[in-house]
DNA sequence: ATTGATATTGAAAAATTTATAATTTATTAT
DNA sequence: ATAATAAATTATAAATTTTTCAATATCAAT
């Protein structure tokens, strides 16, 4: 990771189909080296192009986001259960009142339920979920700041 | 919004740069039509094409979450507030304990910090924050169900 | 300095995107 | 129902981008 990665990457956020042809002009290098970096970039995951929807601009879907307390020695085998669930689909580790923060996504609430029933209250460990059904998102941005070489 | 604009996205969802060609071929349209879909469903702000990346992986950022218990008077300035910060990448509102739920992203503690004390104390009408230190992303996927026609 | 490994470049071929006019489909008013 | 209008889709060609690959350059270790 280097400056150049860092300035594809700056350019990817705002608009993920920007042609790397644009880009490499854009940052004095050749086509092919924006394609490597942007290959060796998705290989080892640290970036993604994909599409977002809003959830809620697609149809009334269950949007939900769980706090969970769980029981740290249990704390790796929740996250892996966790993460194998399709519907969850953002599951991070925290400070604060709550271990983990987890988010649903379902077409509708029977669904969230069965999610919750069979997914997620079946796993061993965690030892309280608070939720919190999201009703409107107002922003969802991806183009934060990922920093540069010399601010490391 | 019909069926092909669903599965124009769904395709989209997996990889952000999938040749319209493929995709046509794919549904059985023209790329001409593709092109005029995600066209109009990126003006509509329904869909956005962007590279995404794991915070944790380009760097050591501060990722925080957020809630927020607030006067419902005062919802509204919040959310205007709140959503015009550039480091605020996510806000929703939500049932439960919490009635915002505030996502912020910085490249360090110090600038949280300073997004925090300028920036987010400074919102008239938030009763109260509950932050969530964020250490580390297990899963983060965008290609959740955003449904058919039939199932609406 | 030399080797080996890795990354970048340049150039041509393949593929995709873009633009536009014609056609089809859908919508509205009569 | 029918005609008129609007909107969306298609087909085609030109412009642009992506892809491929051999040659060159860069870097790290000996």
């Amino acid at each position: 990771m280097d400056e150049l990665d860092f300035d594809i990457i700056k350019r990817l956020q705002t608009d993920g189909r920007t042609s790397y042809t644009d880009i490499s002009e854009e940052l004095g290098v050749t086509v092919g080296t924006v394609r490597n970096r942007v290959q060796r970039l998705i290989e080892n995951q640290i970036l993604k192009i994909v599409g977002v929807v809003n959830p809620f601009k697609t149809g009334s879907p269950s949007v939900t986001i769980f706090g969970m307390k769980v029981r740290h020695q249990k704390l790796d085998h929740v996250i892996k259960k966790l993460v194998a669930i399709p519907e969850v689909r953002f599951v991070a580790a925290a400070t604060g009142v709550y271990d983990l923060y987890v988010e649903v996504i379902t077409s509708s609430n029977e669904e969230l339920y069965r999610v919750m029933k069979n997914g997620i209250s079946a796993i061993d460990g965690i030892e309280s979920i608070e939720s919190s059904l999201i009703l409107e998102i107002f922003k969802q941005s991806y183009d934060w700041d990922v920093g540069s070489q010399s601010s490391q």
